[in-house]
DNA sequence: AAACGATCCTAGCACCGCTAGACAATCGAG
DNA sequence: CTCGATTGTCTAGCGGTGCTAGGATCGTTT
Protein backbone atom coordinates (compact mmCIF):
# COMPACT_ATOMS: atom_id res chain seq x y z
CA UNK A 1 0.00 0.00 0.00
CA UNK A 2 2.74 2.03 0.97
CA UNK A 3 3.98 2.47 -3.28
CA UNK A 4 0.20 3.76 -4.01
CA UNK A 5 0.04 6.14 -1.10
CA UNK A 6 3.35 7.62 -2.47
CA UNK A 7 2.57 7.96 -5.87
CA UNK A 8 -0.48 9.63 -5.01
CA UNK A 9 1.67 12.36 -2.59
CA UNK A 10 3.51 12.57 -5.28
CA UNK A 11 0.64 13.20 -7.66
CA UNK A 12 -0.73 15.65 -5.46
CA UNK A 13 2.68 17.37 -5.14
CA UNK A 14 2.60 17.80 -8.63
CA UNK A 15 -0.41 19.31 -8.88
CA UNK A 16 -0.23 22.09 -6.45
CA UNK A 17 2.97 22.52 -8.15
CA UNK A 18 1.05 22.76 -11.14
CA UNK A 19 -1.58 25.64 -9.89
CA UNK A 20 1.48 27.22 -8.42
CA UNK A 21 3.33 27.62 -11.36
CA UNK A 22 0.24 28.89 -12.83
CA UNK A 23 -0.32 31.38 -10.63
CA UNK A 24 2.73 32.61 -10.41
CA UNK A 25 3.10 33.11 -14.39
CA UNK A 26 -0.20 34.78 -14.71
CA UNK A 27 1.25 37.28 -11.62
CA UNK A 28 4.22 37.61 -13.85
CA UNK A 29 3.13 38.14 -17.03
CA UNK A 30 -0.88 37.57 -17.32
CA UNK A 31 -3.27 35.18 -17.74
CA UNK A 32 -2.65 34.90 -21.97
CA UNK A 33 0.94 34.21 -21.08
CA UNK A 34 -0.19 31.18 -19.23
CA UNK A 35 -0.30 28.91 -22.25
CA UNK A 36 -0.15 25.01 -21.56
CA UNK A 37 2.93 24.63 -23.33
CA UNK A 38 4.61 27.04 -21.26
CA UNK A 39 3.02 25.84 -18.22
CA UNK A 40 4.39 22.44 -18.76
CA UNK A 41 8.02 23.64 -19.45
CA UNK A 42 7.88 25.41 -16.13
CA UNK A 43 6.68 22.29 -14.19
CA UNK A 44 10.05 20.47 -16.48
CA UNK A 45 6.57 18.20 -17.92
CA UNK A 46 5.26 17.87 -21.09
CA UNK A 47 1.37 19.15 -22.27
CA UNK A 48 -0.38 16.46 -21.50
CA UNK A 49 0.67 15.54 -18.13
CA UNK A 50 -1.52 18.83 -17.43
CA UNK A 51 -4.60 16.76 -18.82
CA UNK A 52 -3.72 13.87 -16.34
CA UNK A 53 -4.65 16.76 -13.39
CA UNK A 54 -7.15 19.34 -15.61
CA UNK A 55 -9.67 18.50 -17.54
CA UNK A 56 -8.54 21.86 -19.60
CA UNK A 57 -6.72 24.89 -18.75
CA UNK A 58 -10.12 26.47 -17.72
CA UNK A 59 -10.39 23.84 -14.33
CA UNK A 60 -6.83 25.31 -13.74
CA UNK A 61 -7.97 28.63 -13.72
CA UNK A 62 -10.68 27.10 -10.97
CA UNK A 63 -8.20 25.89 -9.41
CA UNK A 64 -6.23 29.45 -8.90
CA UNK A 65 -9.59 30.70 -7.74
CA UNK A 66 -10.22 28.56 -5.52
CA UNK A 67 -6.75 29.07 -3.70
CA UNK A 68 -7.48 33.03 -3.89
CA UNK A 69 -10.58 33.07 -2.47
CA UNK A 70 -9.38 31.45 0.27
CA UNK A 71 -6.44 34.10 0.83
CA UNK A 72 -9.17 36.50 0.24
CA UNK A 73 -11.20 35.45 2.94
CA UNK A 74 -8.45 35.42 5.22
CA UNK A 75 -7.33 39.07 4.19
CA UNK A 76 -10.71 40.44 4.79
CA UNK A 77 -11.41 38.81 7.53
CA UNK A 78 -7.76 39.94 8.95
CA UNK A 79 -8.31 44.03 8.15
CA UNK A 80 -11.98 43.84 9.68
CA UNK A 81 -10.58 42.61 12.65
CA UNK A 82 -7.84 44.54 12.79
CA UNK A 83 -10.55 48.01 12.86
CA UNK A 84 -12.32 48.86 16.22
CA UNK A 85 -16.27 50.12 15.93
CA UNK A 86 -18.34 49.59 13.17
CA UNK A 87 -17.47 52.33 10.72
CA UNK A 88 -13.56 51.91 10.76
CA UNK A 89 -14.67 47.98 10.61
CA UNK A 90 -16.23 48.32 6.99
CA UNK A 91 -13.58 50.66 5.73
CA UNK A 92 -10.92 48.33 6.86
CA UNK A 93 -12.90 46.08 4.90
CA UNK A 94 -13.09 47.75 1.97
CA UNK A 95 -9.37 48.53 1.55
CA UNK A 96 -8.61 44.92 2.62
CA UNK A 97 -10.58 43.74 -0.11
CA UNK A 98 -9.15 46.38 -3.05
CA UNK A 99 -5.71 46.05 -1.74
CA UNK A 100 -6.01 41.97 -2.26
CA UNK A 101 -7.37 42.89 -5.80
CA UNK A 102 -4.51 45.54 -6.57
CA UNK A 103 -1.70 43.28 -5.14
CA UNK A 104 -2.99 39.77 -6.47
CA UNK A 105 -4.54 40.86 -9.85
CA UNK A 106 -4.21 37.78 -11.44
CA UNK A 107 -5.44 35.79 -8.60
CA UNK A 108 -8.53 38.32 -8.63
CA UNK A 109 -8.91 37.88 -12.39
CA UNK A 110 -9.10 34.34 -11.75
CA UNK A 111 -11.87 34.37 -8.96
CA UNK A 112 -13.63 37.07 -10.71
CA UNK A 113 -13.04 38.00 -14.22
CA UNK A 114 -12.43 34.80 -16.11
CA UNK A 115 -14.29 31.74 -16.30
CA UNK A 116 -12.85 29.18 -13.75
CA UNK A 117 -15.84 26.42 -14.74
CA UNK A 118 -17.17 27.09 -11.03
CA UNK A 119 -20.64 27.92 -9.86
CA UNK A 120 -21.13 30.61 -8.08
CA UNK A 121 -23.99 31.96 -5.85
CA UNK A 122 -25.59 28.21 -6.00
CA UNK A 123 -25.69 25.25 -3.77
CA UNK A 124 -22.97 23.30 -5.24
CA UNK A 125 -20.72 26.54 -4.84
CA UNK A 126 -17.35 25.28 -3.64
CA UNK A 127 -16.36 25.73 0.26
CA UNK A 128 -13.65 28.57 -0.30
CA UNK A 129 -16.18 30.84 -2.61
CA UNK A 130 -18.89 30.58 0.21
CA UNK A 131 -16.46 31.24 2.84
CA UNK A 132 -15.36 34.64 0.95
CA UNK A 133 -18.52 35.84 0.69
CA UNK A 134 -19.33 34.93 4.35
CA UNK A 135 -16.24 36.95 5.43
CA UNK A 136 -17.97 40.06 3.37
CA UNK A 137 -20.96 39.34 5.34
CA UNK A 138 -19.62 39.17 8.85
CA UNK A 139 -18.70 42.50 8.95
CA UNK A 140 -20.88 43.52 6.32
CA UNK A 141 -24.06 42.52 8.17
CA UNK A 142 -24.11 44.57 10.80
CA UNK A 143 -24.33 47.99 8.70
CA UNK A 144 -26.76 46.72 6.24
CA UNK A 145 -29.53 48.98 8.03
CA UNK A 146 -33.14 48.37 9.26
CA UNK A 147 -34.86 46.18 7.16
CA UNK A 148 -32.67 45.28 4.63
CA UNK A 149 -31.43 41.98 3.91
CA UNK A 150 -27.58 41.54 4.70
CA UNK A 151 -27.21 39.04 2.17
CA UNK A 152 -28.62 41.87 -0.26
CA UNK A 153 -26.88 44.43 1.37
CA UNK A 154 -23.32 42.48 1.05
CA UNK A 155 -24.27 41.47 -2.55
CA UNK A 156 -24.39 45.13 -3.75
CA UNK A 157 -21.43 46.34 -1.36
CA UNK A 158 -19.22 43.67 -2.80
CA UNK A 159 -20.66 44.63 -6.62
CA UNK A 160 -19.25 48.35 -5.62
CA UNK A 161 -15.87 47.54 -4.72
CA UNK A 162 -15.47 44.94 -7.61
CA UNK A 163 -16.52 47.98 -9.88
CA UNK A 164 -14.22 49.83 -8.17
CA UNK A 165 -11.48 47.56 -8.31
CA UNK A 166 -11.78 46.71 -11.79
CA UNK A 167 -11.86 49.92 -13.51
CA UNK A 168 -9.18 50.98 -11.50
CA UNK A 169 -7.11 48.33 -12.63
CA UNK A 170 -8.56 48.96 -16.16
CA UNK A 171 -7.54 52.62 -16.41
CA UNK A 172 -11.35 53.25 -16.71
CA UNK A 173 -10.88 55.07 -13.21
CA UNK A 174 -8.03 57.50 -12.56
CA UNK A 175 -5.91 55.90 -9.89
CA UNK A 176 -5.72 59.15 -7.48
CA UNK A 177 -8.66 59.20 -5.65
CA UNK A 178 -9.00 56.38 -4.95
CA UNK A 179 -9.04 56.36 -1.13
CA UNK A 180 -12.01 59.19 -1.66
CA UNK A 181 -13.68 56.98 -3.20
CA UNK A 182 -13.48 54.28 -0.42
CA UNK A 183 -14.98 56.83 1.59
CA UNK A 184 -17.94 57.56 0.28
CA UNK A 185 -18.95 54.57 -0.51
CA UNK A 186 -18.23 53.38 3.22
CA UNK A 187 -20.34 56.48 4.57
CA UNK A 188 -22.94 56.31 1.81
CA UNK A 189 -23.70 52.71 1.90
CA UNK A 190 -23.37 51.63 5.43
CA UNK A 191 -26.01 52.58 7.95
CA UNK A 192 -23.58 52.95 11.51
CA UNK B 1 -12.24 63.79 -58.20
CA UNK B 2 -15.80 61.82 -58.11
CA UNK B 3 -14.11 58.53 -58.68
CA UNK B 4 -12.13 58.85 -55.74
CA UNK B 5 -14.71 59.97 -53.67
CA UNK B 6 -16.86 57.25 -55.02
CA UNK B 7 -13.81 54.93 -53.92
CA UNK B 8 -13.72 56.66 -50.42
CA UNK B 9 -17.52 56.10 -49.81
CA UNK B 10 -17.30 52.31 -50.76
CA UNK B 11 -14.48 51.90 -47.87
CA UNK B 12 -15.96 54.01 -44.86
CA UNK B 13 -19.39 51.89 -45.92
CA UNK B 14 -17.10 48.46 -45.88
CA UNK B 15 -15.92 49.48 -42.29
CA UNK B 16 -19.19 50.01 -41.05
CA UNK B 17 -19.97 46.26 -42.52
CA UNK B 18 -17.18 45.17 -40.66
CA UNK B 19 -17.70 46.99 -37.54
CA UNK B 20 -21.55 46.23 -37.91
CA UNK B 21 -20.95 42.40 -38.64
CA UNK B 22 -18.36 42.14 -35.72
CA UNK B 23 -20.57 43.04 -32.94
CA UNK B 24 -23.36 41.07 -34.56
CA UNK B 25 -21.21 38.06 -34.47
CA UNK B 26 -20.57 38.73 -31.01
CA UNK B 27 -23.74 39.70 -29.71
CA UNK B 28 -25.03 36.08 -31.39
CA UNK B 29 -21.66 33.67 -30.15
CA UNK B 30 -19.97 35.82 -27.73
CA UNK B 31 -16.08 37.92 -28.29
CA UNK B 32 -14.76 34.62 -28.82
CA UNK B 33 -16.00 33.26 -32.17
CA UNK B 34 -15.45 36.75 -33.36
CA UNK B 35 -12.07 35.46 -35.47
CA UNK B 36 -10.66 37.12 -38.52
CA UNK B 37 -11.27 34.37 -40.15
CA UNK B 38 -15.46 34.21 -39.06
CA UNK B 39 -15.23 38.17 -39.40
CA UNK B 40 -13.79 37.97 -42.73
CA UNK B 41 -16.34 35.31 -44.69
CA UNK B 42 -19.03 36.96 -43.29
CA UNK B 43 -18.14 40.28 -44.88
CA UNK B 44 -17.97 37.86 -47.76
CA UNK B 45 -13.46 39.41 -48.34
CA UNK B 46 -10.42 37.98 -46.81
CA UNK B 47 -8.64 38.25 -44.04
CA UNK B 48 -6.18 40.87 -44.74
CA UNK B 49 -8.95 43.41 -45.75
CA UNK B 50 -9.73 43.40 -42.30
CA UNK B 51 -6.06 44.87 -42.01
CA UNK B 52 -6.33 47.77 -44.29
CA UNK B 53 -9.38 49.17 -41.95
CA UNK B 54 -8.04 48.53 -38.95
CA UNK B 55 -4.46 47.48 -37.05
CA UNK B 56 -6.19 44.39 -35.71
CA UNK B 57 -8.52 42.37 -33.97
CA UNK B 58 -8.16 45.00 -31.24
CA UNK B 59 -9.12 48.40 -32.88
CA UNK B 60 -12.31 46.67 -34.51
CA UNK B 61 -12.98 46.11 -30.61
CA UNK B 62 -12.49 49.82 -30.30
CA UNK B 63 -14.56 50.50 -32.80
CA UNK B 64 -17.52 48.67 -31.29
CA UNK B 65 -17.28 50.11 -28.22
CA UNK B 66 -16.95 53.83 -29.78
CA UNK B 67 -20.15 52.89 -31.18
CA UNK B 68 -21.53 51.23 -28.18
CA UNK B 69 -20.69 54.70 -25.80
CA UNK B 70 -22.73 56.27 -28.24
CA UNK B 71 -25.52 54.74 -27.41
CA UNK B 72 -25.43 53.89 -24.03
CA UNK B 73 -24.99 57.61 -23.68
CA UNK B 74 -28.18 58.03 -25.43
CA UNK B 75 -29.54 55.15 -23.35
CA UNK B 76 -28.90 56.66 -20.24
CA UNK B 77 -30.33 60.03 -20.92
CA UNK B 78 -33.57 58.61 -22.55
CA UNK B 79 -33.77 56.91 -19.15
CA UNK B 80 -33.63 59.87 -17.10
CA UNK B 81 -35.42 62.20 -19.33
CA UNK B 82 -38.37 60.08 -18.66
CA UNK B 83 -38.45 60.18 -15.12
CA UNK B 84 -39.59 63.18 -12.82
CA UNK B 85 -37.95 64.16 -9.33
CA UNK B 86 -34.26 63.28 -8.52
CA UNK B 87 -34.61 60.27 -6.97
CA UNK B 88 -36.84 58.80 -10.01
CA UNK B 89 -34.29 60.44 -12.23
CA UNK B 90 -31.29 58.34 -10.77
CA UNK B 91 -33.32 55.11 -10.36
CA UNK B 92 -34.24 55.12 -13.64
CA UNK B 93 -30.29 56.17 -14.74
CA UNK B 94 -29.45 52.82 -13.02
CA UNK B 95 -32.24 50.33 -14.53
CA UNK B 96 -31.61 51.96 -17.88
CA UNK B 97 -27.84 51.51 -17.43
CA UNK B 98 -27.70 47.85 -16.34
CA UNK B 99 -30.72 47.15 -19.35
CA UNK B 100 -28.11 48.38 -21.55
CA UNK B 101 -25.69 46.43 -20.24
CA UNK B 102 -27.98 43.25 -20.58
CA UNK B 103 -29.20 43.64 -23.93
CA UNK B 104 -25.75 44.25 -25.24
CA UNK B 105 -23.25 41.89 -23.70
CA UNK B 106 -20.74 42.02 -25.88
CA UNK B 107 -21.03 46.06 -26.95
CA UNK B 108 -20.69 46.37 -22.91
CA UNK B 109 -17.71 44.02 -23.04
CA UNK B 110 -16.22 45.73 -25.78
CA UNK B 111 -16.43 49.06 -23.53
CA UNK B 112 -15.72 47.71 -19.89
CA UNK B 113 -14.06 44.05 -20.37
CA UNK B 114 -11.88 43.98 -23.26
CA UNK B 115 -9.13 45.64 -24.44
CA UNK B 116 -10.05 47.94 -27.26
CA UNK B 117 -7.37 49.83 -27.01
CA UNK B 118 -9.07 52.94 -26.10
CA UNK B 119 -7.60 55.39 -23.39
CA UNK B 120 -10.17 55.85 -20.84
CA UNK B 121 -9.80 58.87 -18.56
CA UNK B 122 -7.21 61.10 -19.81
CA UNK B 123 -7.07 64.20 -22.20
CA UNK B 124 -7.34 62.37 -25.35
CA UNK B 125 -10.15 59.59 -24.55
CA UNK B 126 -12.40 60.10 -27.50
CA UNK B 127 -15.37 62.15 -27.34
CA UNK B 128 -17.92 59.57 -26.99
CA UNK B 129 -16.24 57.86 -24.04
CA UNK B 130 -16.46 60.79 -22.66
CA UNK B 131 -19.83 61.94 -23.36
CA UNK B 132 -20.97 58.34 -21.88
CA UNK B 133 -19.45 59.77 -18.90
CA UNK B 134 -20.98 63.24 -18.98
CA UNK B 135 -24.56 61.35 -19.40
CA UNK B 136 -24.21 60.10 -16.61
CA UNK B 137 -22.42 62.96 -14.35
CA UNK B 138 -25.87 64.93 -15.78
CA UNK B 139 -27.73 62.89 -13.50
CA UNK B 140 -25.84 61.80 -10.43
CA UNK B 141 -24.03 65.22 -9.96
CA UNK B 142 -27.29 66.53 -8.83
CA UNK B 143 -27.27 63.95 -5.83
CA UNK B 144 -23.68 63.88 -5.09
CA UNK B 145 -24.75 65.95 -2.07
CA UNK B 146 -22.96 68.59 0.01
CA UNK B 147 -19.40 69.08 -0.07
CA UNK B 148 -18.75 65.77 -3.03
CA UNK B 149 -17.26 66.27 -6.21
CA UNK B 150 -20.06 65.37 -8.80
CA UNK B 151 -17.19 63.51 -10.69
CA UNK B 152 -16.40 61.68 -7.97
CA UNK B 153 -19.71 60.61 -6.80
CA UNK B 154 -20.09 59.66 -10.33
CA UNK B 155 -17.02 57.29 -10.52
CA UNK B 156 -18.51 55.64 -7.22
CA UNK B 157 -21.91 55.18 -8.52
CA UNK B 158 -21.25 53.99 -12.08
CA UNK B 159 -18.47 51.91 -10.18
CA UNK B 160 -21.16 50.31 -8.49
CA UNK B 161 -23.49 49.80 -11.69
CA UNK B 162 -20.12 48.31 -13.51
CA UNK B 163 -20.23 45.70 -10.51
CA UNK B 164 -23.69 45.12 -10.30
CA UNK B 165 -23.65 44.57 -14.37
CA UNK B 166 -20.86 41.81 -14.50
CA UNK B 167 -21.16 39.98 -11.50
CA UNK B 168 -25.04 39.30 -12.38
CA UNK B 169 -24.44 38.43 -16.00
CA UNK B 170 -20.97 36.22 -14.95
CA UNK B 171 -23.27 34.48 -12.48
CA UNK B 172 -21.45 35.78 -9.74
CA UNK B 173 -24.72 37.27 -8.34
CA UNK B 174 -28.07 35.56 -8.33
CA UNK B 175 -30.27 37.39 -10.93
CA UNK B 176 -33.56 37.53 -9.15
CA UNK B 177 -32.88 40.53 -6.30
CA UNK B 178 -31.63 42.69 -9.22
CA UNK B 179 -34.20 45.40 -8.58
CA UNK B 180 -34.26 44.98 -5.15
CA UNK B 181 -29.91 45.75 -5.23
CA UNK B 182 -30.71 49.27 -7.31
CA UNK B 183 -33.47 50.64 -5.06
CA UNK B 184 -30.72 49.96 -2.22
CA UNK B 185 -27.95 51.44 -4.13
CA UNK B 186 -30.07 54.65 -5.29
CA UNK B 187 -31.39 54.88 -2.02
CA UNK B 188 -27.82 54.62 -0.07
CA UNK B 189 -26.06 56.23 -2.14
CA UNK B 190 -27.70 59.23 -3.68
CA UNK B 191 -28.76 62.75 -1.65
CA UNK B 192 -31.96 63.85 -2.52
C1' DA C 1 13.53 -12.51 -14.66
C1' DA C 2 9.60 -11.66 -17.29
C1' DA C 3 5.33 -9.76 -18.20
C1' DC C 4 2.26 -6.45 -17.15
C1' DG C 5 0.23 -1.59 -16.29
C1' DA C 6 0.65 2.73 -15.33
C1' DT C 7 2.91 6.78 -16.83
C1' DC C 8 4.70 9.94 -19.87
C1' DC C 9 6.19 11.93 -24.28
C1' DT C 10 6.32 12.71 -29.34
C1' DA C 11 3.75 14.15 -32.88
C1' DG C 12 -0.13 16.01 -34.72
C1' DC C 13 -4.98 18.07 -35.16
C1' DA C 14 -7.72 22.27 -36.12
C1' DC C 15 -7.77 26.68 -35.02
C1' DC C 16 -5.92 31.49 -33.83
C1' DG C 17 -3.93 36.57 -35.24
C1' DC C 18 -1.32 38.37 -38.58
C1' DT C 19 1.58 39.17 -42.99
C1' DA C 20 4.49 38.53 -47.34
C1' DG C 21 4.20 38.28 -51.97
C1' DA C 22 1.77 37.09 -56.21
C1' DC C 23 -1.87 38.54 -58.98
C1' DA C 24 -5.49 41.31 -61.19
C1' DA C 25 -7.95 45.39 -61.96
C1' DT C 26 -7.89 50.17 -62.54
C1' DC C 27 -5.81 54.49 -63.49
C1' DG C 28 -3.00 58.17 -65.84
C1' DA C 29 0.36 59.43 -69.47
C1' DG C 30 1.84 59.45 -74.04
C1' DC D 1 -5.75 53.36 -77.74
C1' DT D 2 -1.92 51.42 -75.60
C1' DC D 3 1.17 50.78 -72.10
C1' DG D 4 3.29 51.26 -67.58
C1' DA D 5 2.30 52.31 -62.77
C1' DT D 6 -0.52 52.15 -58.96
C1' DT D 7 -3.95 50.38 -56.22
C1' DG D 8 -6.48 46.77 -54.43
C1' DT D 9 -7.29 41.96 -53.20
C1' DC D 10 -6.22 37.23 -52.66
C1' DT D 11 -3.64 32.85 -51.74
C1' DA D 12 -0.56 30.84 -48.91
C1' DG D 13 2.01 30.55 -44.91
C1' DC D 14 4.25 31.87 -40.30
C1' DG D 15 4.41 30.93 -35.41
C1' DG D 16 1.35 30.43 -31.95
C1' DT D 17 -2.97 28.33 -29.28
C1' DG D 18 -5.74 24.30 -26.59
C1' DC D 19 -6.05 19.71 -26.75
C1' DT D 20 -5.40 14.46 -27.88
C1' DA D 21 -4.13 9.86 -30.07
C1' DG D 22 -0.86 6.35 -29.88
C1' DG D 23 3.48 4.51 -29.04
C1' DA D 24 7.52 4.02 -25.96
C1' DT D 25 9.32 3.59 -21.47
C1' DC D 26 9.45 2.94 -16.86
C1' DG D 27 8.43 0.86 -12.29
C1' DT D 28 5.79 -2.82 -10.17
C1' DT D 29 4.18 -7.20 -9.50
C1' DT D 30 4.21 -11.97 -10.04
Amino acid sequence: MSVQERKARERAERERLIVATARELAEQQGWDAVTTRRLAERIEYSQPVLYSHFRGKREIIGAVALEGATELATAVRAAAAAAHGPRARVAALARGYLDFAERNPAVYDALFQLDGGLPYAQEDTPEPLKDAFAALLETLGEVAGEGVAPGLFTEVFWAALHGLATLTRAGRLPPQDAERRVELLVDRLAVL
